[in-house]
DNA sequence: TTGAAAGCGGTACCAG
DNA sequence: CTGGTACCGCTTTCAA
């Protein structure tokens, strides 16, 4: 080894990375075997698809993914754009995603949205990838990505919104029925002056978990006692809870996302408050973090499991068939009941 | 437009990505002409330019990040390996260093080693793809992966544990510091009855972790009372937690993350115990949800930010200049006393 | 300043 | 089954 010849090649400052003629050279074959060496399924002496793996394990060569993907195939290269990673329930899914995508053969570009102003310069740079998908994780989306991605024929995934286009499928919560779920649990307990903390208006989930429980309540002929509004973090639910309990009396509290009932948990614990003696309090998505010792939060289920597997199952049907119909994949959610309603 | 004589081949079921061919075409100058208007700096008469950039905008045409890389170039491509992205600390990482690569118009592929088997076969494939760097985040991994990196002439960025190696960058806390400042606090406050719940054995963080406790203990002629070993998450801790406070006489517990610290605290919750009236509590990391209301986890701040800097620092710096030296840059903690101590 | 042409590393089709 | 060859889309010389 020491003596070999090559070593002042060796040292060579930037060694070239070790293509299929290499190790066409190295096998004393052709490149297209090498090619095919590596394509499962070509036709090819068995003892040479041997030599030809040996040399190429020695030299330690990879097909390069970007040639391959350059000529016709595909690039195995999936975006997904999460609004803001820093949400737990958004970094939940992300971690799940890339686990299973990773299973697929599919390589993760990660882009995260979270309230960049240059976000569409950001996207303007990652579609010069040839993406074989984008999935988007986000409440708060622009359409105009859809629309983009439609101009560049790249398909979309989208979770937490309902985009219809082409070439765009769905994968979204029962947000109205679960929230529902929520309220007629806090009625069944019963209370009667329930509050609410809400999400930001440029979340479309937010609209549809408030009307949720705003027609729960009026089923029984109530009507919330006061709606606050936070933007899906503890510290803002925490804050809507300081506000809301501060000026008016309330009995229930149902929140937008677990985030916020946390946080809400976190003030009324600090009050003194008993919770769920005194006031109930009820979130939405069942984040890891709400079946924690200290937490216990009782909470509306959105499976994140089952929201994964959609998207995967749609990324997989669609880039099968490119021309099919769009579709949304509907998540069912599950009531929790846990130490505090 | 609905007269648009091309409308059939608009029909066509794949259309093609827009190249610089049909740029050029359109704006009727040549291929280069069109490569040159992308590429800053180069040699193009200005209104030439203007002209292309009007075609490329109305074909909605993009260089092709994959035949560019190709070319010669970065591919502008990093990969990202986590140890196990379900953990906080972990999660809070990636979401950072996400954001910073994208702003460095580095393009990081996420790639999960949670506890998979298959974690060669999964490296085998992403280093397929000719990536700028590999930034490892974990405290249990494999040199091997370093190995692989260098004879793929692949940088790497590690954290969390220290890699010594040709191109192998590294980032690490002071652990060893860290922790015998919580457990100097602790002694400080009056506590004698010291425990300890350390993480696994794979994890060099861990060992270095519990060495700083016993050491502090050691200098005030202390030895921890018990120590139980975690796996770095909640529910461990709370399982820890009911083992030590089962069996021995506790008054304090410095725990080696927070997650682990925050299980304790929901167990000892349970119990009716008085955090911090009989018992202190620390951690290690200062994850965001250690501030939070209801938690307000007194702990060793192990500063995510810094970390992602000198990632990103170390990384633009090694991509300026492969052949220089490996460097470790040290991360310093910080005592942040809130609730638990 | 410009266009033509030679790669970059594969894949896939061709004739043999 | 095999080697030769024409692409894939871009960047980068090289002349003009």
């Amino acid at each position: 080894m020491q003596d070999d010849p090559n070593i002042s090649k060796r040292r060579d400052p930037s060694p070239r990375r070790v293509t299929a003629q290499d190790v066409a050279k190295e096998a004393g074959v052709s490149r297209s075997a090498v090619s095919r060496a590596f394509t499962p399924g070509a036709s090819l002496d068995a003892e040479k698809r041997n030599t030809i793996l040996a040399a190429a394990f020695k030299l330690g060569y990879r097909p390069n993914a970007l040639a391959a993907g350059l000529s016709g195939g595909r690039s195995h290269l999936v975006a997904i754009f999460v609004g803001d990673m820093r949400n737990a329930y958004d970094s939940e899914v992300v971690a799940q995603l890339v686990g299973r995508l990773n299973a697929l053969g599919k390589w993760p570009i990660l882009i995260d949205g979270g309230g960049r102003k240059a976000r569409d310069a950001l996207l303007g740079e990652v579609f010069r990838y040839p993406l074989d998908a984008l999935i988007m994780r986000a409440g708060s989306m622009e359409p105009l990505i859809a629309e983009q991605c439609a101009k560049l024929n790249i398909p979309v995934i989208c979770s937490g919104r309902i985009i219809e286009a082409d070439q765009v499928d769905n994968v979204c919560c029962r947000n109205l029925e679960g929230s529902a779920s929520a309220a007629r649990l806090l009625i069944d307990r019963g209370r009667h002056r329930i509050a609410h903390i809400r999400g930001p208006e440029s979340y479309g989930a937010s609209d549809e978990r408030e009307a949720g429980m705003r027609k729960a309540l009026a089923q029984a002929g109530l009507a919330p006692v006061a709606v606050a509004q936070g933007t899906y973090t503890v510290e803002s639910g925490y804050q809507a809870a300081r506000d809301l309990f501060g000026r008016h009396e309330i009995d229930a509290l149902h929140c937008a996302n677990d985030a916020m009932a946390i946080g809400a948990l976190g003030y009324l614990r600090e009050c003194g408050v008993d919770v769920p003696g005194a006031v109930s309090v009820t979130g939405f998505d069942d984040i890891a973090m709400a079946a924690w010792p200290g937490i216990r939060l009782t909470t509306v289920q959105n499976p994140i499991g089952a929201a994964v597997s959609h998207i995967v199952d749609l990324l997989e049907r669609r880039l099968s068939d490119p021309q099919k119909p769009s579709e949304v994949a509907w998540v069912e959610t599950q009531l929790v009941l846990r130490d505090t309603h």
